[in-house]
DNA sequence: GCGAGTTATGTTTTT
DNA sequence: CATAACTCGC
């Protein structure tokens, strides 16, 4: 059999692909779907899985291929079309897909193509004005968790009209009053925000028939990967757009759901026979990526999760590599720690873009990072978003974004006085004012400042110099991105304003320089640049996307963001109760098994060497507080010390033995007793000295290991033993 | 209208 | 602790 050839890795597999890997790479139509483990070479799959079909006779224009982030759609859009007659095959995320259909079949659709796609801090401040416009207030109703219910409710599908039907009792009321609110506000700035993408392109798909057909004619092979973690409307889409030709393939690992938060339905995949009856099913359990050893902790680790089915890892490497449980005492010698292995790795002549660094929460990167600093060792936060949100790239953004839309008013609101032209909070309020009164945009009421009787002459020249500078922008937009991105830095002011900043203004104006030519880049990549096209591409970007396997650095992010990676040296730290498994997640089992599967799919990237280490003591916003190891060291099934080689546990019996003669003489006969280790809030970790029991008066005297000793009043001191 | 300084507040993971 | 929101003086 002919093997079409994407790249000299998958050339090599090809030729020992197994039955099963062929069994599903040659499967031609009808439903599939492919259970695999990590390292099954599930993605390999499916890119050979579209050249196959490519050379079978199917257009490759047929083709669509959906994946988890934009990064990994980049790289088997590159794999597939080293195979030439792949090249045309649509390679994207589910949200890229959702606007492609929302921009063309806009007017169906009910939205106009240019859009803006909002990120969480402008959803946040639309919900809050739809709390607000409820008569609520914000302390009652907390924006954050409110957006969460909506959220929820949108990747159910269940839109604010359907949700006000079925809202019964006074909460669902109220929130149902909010969710009607935001829609209106994003409708009137012609926004939409993450969730709404899917929904809308799944009412668009569901409701309208001719859509439909039209698409499921185009997409008449549907491809798609990392299934256990889609939501429902995600769901919906692929059913809608699979229902004309029934060639759906889905691959995913139930064991490596981890965004069940966010609203991934894992009845997804497990249902996915049910769904579509004459599915054919394989199995691909054998791992081609990591070293027995890591295997087998990661197969005991897993089997404590109750609701799962089971299923083996199945190594095919030979026996090399290892796994190794490291203590430290706090998080400065646990990324001290790390680096020293890392220093080992290099003079065994390990590259270090074949190392990670995996944490579950962002802050943590902060102590590796300084120890890398300290090290010199060379390394790449994966954090794609964070450079967008910057704010100067944001005030950039932001202009783009009115020029593109200008009914934007949040993006119209941060630039009108930025940089500051002498358009005030004053102004501005009356002009919102006349806006509300006229029921008419703000922009549009900029346009009409004359009209706005309480606006005095100057200041109304300098609302119209603003309107006229954004109409210039808006009359020479000749498509190219970067040239705009440019024209705006420097004809807004902006870059005079920061060069007037001086060294701080000089970092930022770095960044926008590294904004132009990330926009060149987009231009030259895309066959038709556009402004639109671009601002609602940047929108979708995640932090996985910002991952460069090529630079010799060493790659430091989320469990999360590791999700489909894979390095011969990982390194997973914080593995403490509360970390990992998060305390957010420590009172429902359903949400510590995600944390154990999290804590799966990050070992499971591995392929050498595994590096778990967690610390004994480690400060959590700005205080120190003494760890417990994770439940998960334990079902590794590994033996470790609990406490650190390096001091042992020297620190804290050193400052015990020297009361140990009150210990054993005071018994623990009261509250506290000299020699015992105490928290408080905001002095850390300090040893008790003395202790007089007097009730309420009670006073303790603490030796904080920060260096000062401090005489308390109990009551007010609010301390933790431990 | 502007910006510095102060105070409140919220803290997981992300398309 | 870190950032956002807010106050107050210029």
């Amino acid at each position: 059999m002919m093997f079409p050839s994407t790249n000299k890795r998958d050339d090599a597999f090809a030729s020992e692909l197994t039955a099963s890997q062929q069994k599903a790479v040659f499967h031609r139509d009808g439903p599939l779907l492919v259970i695999a483990g990590p390292g099954s070479g599930k993605t390999r799959v499916i890119t050979c899985r579209i050249a196959a079909l490519v050379s079978s006779g199917v257009p490759a224009y047929n083709i669509c291929a959906i994946t988890f982030t934009n990064k990994a759609a980049d790289e088997m859009r590159q794999r597939a079309f080293r195979f030439a007659a792949s090249a045309g095959a649509h390679i994207s995320t589910f949200h890229s897909l959702c606007v492609r259909i929302l921009r063309r079949y806009s007017e169906v659709a009910g939205i106009t193509p240019n859009f803006s796609i909002y990120d969480d801090s402008d959803q946040s401040k639309c919900v809050k004005q739809a709390i607000v416009d409820c008569n609520l207030n914000t302390t009652d109703f907390s924006p954050a968790r409110t957006l969460d219910a909506i959220s929820t409710l949108k990747n159910k599908l269940i839109d604010a009209d359907t949700f006000e039907k079925q809202a019964d009792d006074f909460f669902s009321k109220t929130l149902s009053k909010i969710y009607s609110r935001y829609q209106q506000i994003l409708k009137d700035l012609n926004a939409v925000d993450f969730d709404d993408l899917l929904m809308k392109a799944a009412f668009l798909l569901e409701n309208n028939a001719a859509v439909r057909e039209e698409l499921g004619s185009r997409y008449k092979y549907l491809l798609i990967d990392e299934y256990q973690d889609t939501n429902h409307a995600q769901y919906r889409i692929a059913k809608a757009l699979a229902s004309t030709h029934n060639n759906i393939c889905v691959t995913g690992d139930p064991d490596q759901s981890i965004y069940r938060w966010r609203g991934a339905d894992i009845r997804n995949i497990l249902d996915f026979e049910h769904d579509w009856p004459n599915a054919v099913v394989v199995r691909l359990e054998e791992n081609f990526r990591s070293a027995p050893c890591i295997l087998e902790v990661a197969d005991r680790l897993i089997a404590n999760n109750q609701s799962r089915k089971e299923k083996r890892l199945i190594a095919t490497k030979p026996s090399a590599g290892k796994v190794v449980i490291e203590p430290y005492e706090d998080e400065v010698e646990e990324a001290t720690g790390v680096a020293e292995n890392i220093r080992r790795l290099v003079d065994e002549g390990v590259s270090l873009s074949n190392i990670a660094i995996f944490y579950r929460v962002n802050a943590q990167s902060r102590a590796i990072e300084e120890a890398f600093i300290r090290s010199k060792i060379p390394y790449q936060i994966v954090r794609g978003v964070e450079f967008y949100n910057r704010k100067e790239v944001r005030d950039i953004l932001a202009y783009l974004k009115v020029i593109v839309n200008p009914a934007d008013k949040i993006a119209l609101l941060r630039i009108i006085n930025t940089p500051a032209r002498g358009i005030g909070k004053t102004t501005i309020d009356k002009v919102q004012n006349f806006a509300s009164r006229c029921n008419i945009g703000l922009y549009e009421a900029i346009r009409t400042v004359s009209q706005i009787s309480n606006i005095p002459q100057p200041t109304a020249a300098k609302l119209t110099a603003f309107l006229n500078m954004i109409e210039g922008f808006r009359k020479n937009d000749s498509g190219s991105v970067a040239e705009m991105v440019e024209r705006v830095f420097t004809d807004s002011g902006l870059e005079k304003s920061l060069i007037a900043e001086g060294a701080e203004g000089k970092d930022a104006a770095a960044n926008i320089e590294e904004l132009i030519s990330a926009a060149a880049v987009y231009d030259k990549q895309t066959e038709t640049p556009s402004l639109v096209d671009y601002l609602q591409q940047i929108a979708l970007f995640s932090d996985a996307d910002a991952y460069n396997a090529s630079v010799e650095r060493v790659a430091l992010m989320t469990l999360h963001s590791a999700k489909g990676l894979e390095f011969d040296n990982v390194f997973i730290v914080g593995v403490e109760e509360g970390l990992l498994p998060h305390e957010r997640s420590a009172d429902n089992e359903n949400e510590t098994e995600e944390e154990r599967r999290l804590f799966f799919v990050g070992i499971t990237r591995a392929k050498v060497n595994l590096f778990i280490a967690f610390a004994r003591y480690r400060q959590i916003r700005g205080q120190t507080l003494r760890t417990i190891p994770s439940q998960f060291l334990f079902e590794l099934g590994l033996t470790f010390s609990e406490s650190s080689q390096r001091n042992d546990t020297s620190y804290l019996e050193s400052t015990i033995s020297n009361h140990q003669s009150s210990i054993i003489n005071n018994q623990s006969s009261s509250l506290f007793n000299p020699g015992d280790i105490v928290v408080h809030k905001k002095f850390g970790i300090g040893t008790v000295k003395e202790f007089a029991d007097m009730g309420d008066n009670s006073v303790i005297t603490i030796a904080f290991n920060a260096g000062h000793t401090k005489s308390l009043m109990l009551k007010y001191a609010k301390l933790m033993k431990l």
